[in-house]
RNA sequence: GCACAGGUGGGUGAGUGGUUAAAGCCGACAGACUGUAAAUCUGUUCCUCCUAGCGAGGUACGGAGGUUCGAAUCCUCCCCUGUGCA
């Protein structure tokens, strides 16, 4: 109808990023290996454990066979012992993104962690970071007083947030605490001044939806293919390397193979376990991404020809300027 | 065959005559999420209807009868499961 314009927005257009996201288990990974190559893209990771040195069998990275056919960012580069926070996850990725961009290759962020995903896209409030003595004395308080204590505290400090956040839920109550002792403003006036959005590109999110009880069949096989080739061997080496048990150790599949190693679970019950647990997991994460804007859902796994054709369709349509480079 | 023990909602498991459609836990489903997020937390969970309420009706504790104003709970018979003895 109006070519002029069309031809004016396509030439002015930003930068593509694309955004592949979904559950554990929905074939991320696949997809973004496919675009990567068919797009001279390249894959930022946005999974919060994969992010994690030495911590391979039970996150599910891509191999090393999978990161030599395109180049992957933001993986293996946090010591186990180190505490990532989404907004260090945030400042690193937009740091790789503008990397990216001065090389004209296309940015792909494949991920499952919603907070870090939205932590590099709308960006996060300006609050302080973590205070872990404040965190210390707020939790010993807990302990003695019961869990509404933090609740009346917060309400006391900052009411309009302390509505907004369950009695029960003490992580975000002392975050919250701790946003407003540390800034000495309330957390939900800092709120009120919004978020530093990542600026500069044009976004497209796909998102895998794949059939639940499908999912969920992948789920449980590929839990017992991790326990079956070598995970609960990787947990013995990393308890043993970290006696401390840090954050890492504590999640999806590494927790229960743990269990199983201390002699607390039986493994048919060690795997049973971690396989309930990545498929919670995996309806978490379809909760918290069906919010997420702007999302084109692609109603399979990131292995199906047919998923491939429909992204490639997509990003064509929404990369003008790369398209026509590409003859 | 005899003797015990037991059969409860998707699972487990309380309940041993009356606010019990039946605790708790698990699962399932739905939701929340602004620096621990593979974390943490919330709600719903027999069926039908509506004026959507601590609303109305229906069905329900292996089966069939019975006792009782009233039964998952007591009695009788039958079926099934586990353990012990033959």
């Amino acid at each position: 109808m109006e070519p002029a314009l069309t031809l004016e927005h396509s030439y002015h257009a930003e930068p593509l990023l694309v955004i592949i996201l979904g559950p554990t288990g929905s074939g991320k990974t696949a997809l973004s290996l496919k675009l990567a190559q068919e797009f001279r893209g390249e894959i930022i990771n946005c999974d919060s454990l994969a992010m994690y040195r030495e911590f391979d069998i039970g996150t599910a990275k891509p191999s090393l066979a999978e990161r030599a056919q395109a180049p992957h960012h933001l993986f293996d580069f946090v010591d186990p012992l180190q505490e990532m926070t989404a907004g260090e996850y945030a400042r690193q990725a937009r740091q790789v993104l503008a990397e990216i961009r001065s090389r004209q290759r296309l940015p792909i962020v494949v991920g499952g962690t919603g907070l870090y995903l939205r932590a590099l896209l709308q960006g996060l409030f300006a609050g302080p970071q973590r205070s872990e003595e404040l965190r210390e004395r707020l939790r010993s308080r807990v302990e003695q007083r019961g869990s509404g204590y933090l609740h009346k505290l917060l309400r006391r400090l900052d009411r309009a947030s302390a509505e907004k956040v369950h009695p029960n839920d003490a992580p975000k109550l002392i975050r919250a605490i701790e946003v407003c002792l540390a800034s000495r403003e309330k957390m939900s006036e800092m709120w009120q001044r919004g978020r530093d959005p990542l600026k500069g590109f044009r976004i497209l999110r796909l998102g895998l939806d794949p059939d639940r009880g499908a999912l969920y069949e992948r789920i449980n096989l590929r839990a017992r293919q991790m326990f079956e080739s070598g995970l609960i061997e990787e947990t013995k080496g990393l308890m043993e390397k970290y006696p401390a048990s840090p954050r890492p150790l504590m999640s999806l599949g590494y927790k229960q193979a743990a269990q199983l190693l201390r002699g607390e679970l039986p493994p048919d019950q060690a795997l049973q376990a971690a396989q309930q647990a990545h498929r919670n997991y995996a309806k978490r994460q379809m909760t918290w991404f069906r919010r997420e804007p702007d999302v084109t859902w692609l109603k399979g796994f990131g292995e199906e020809p047919g998923i491939h054709r429909e992204a490639m369709v997509l990003l064509r349509t929404s990369m003008p300027r790369i398209h026509a480079d590409e003859h």
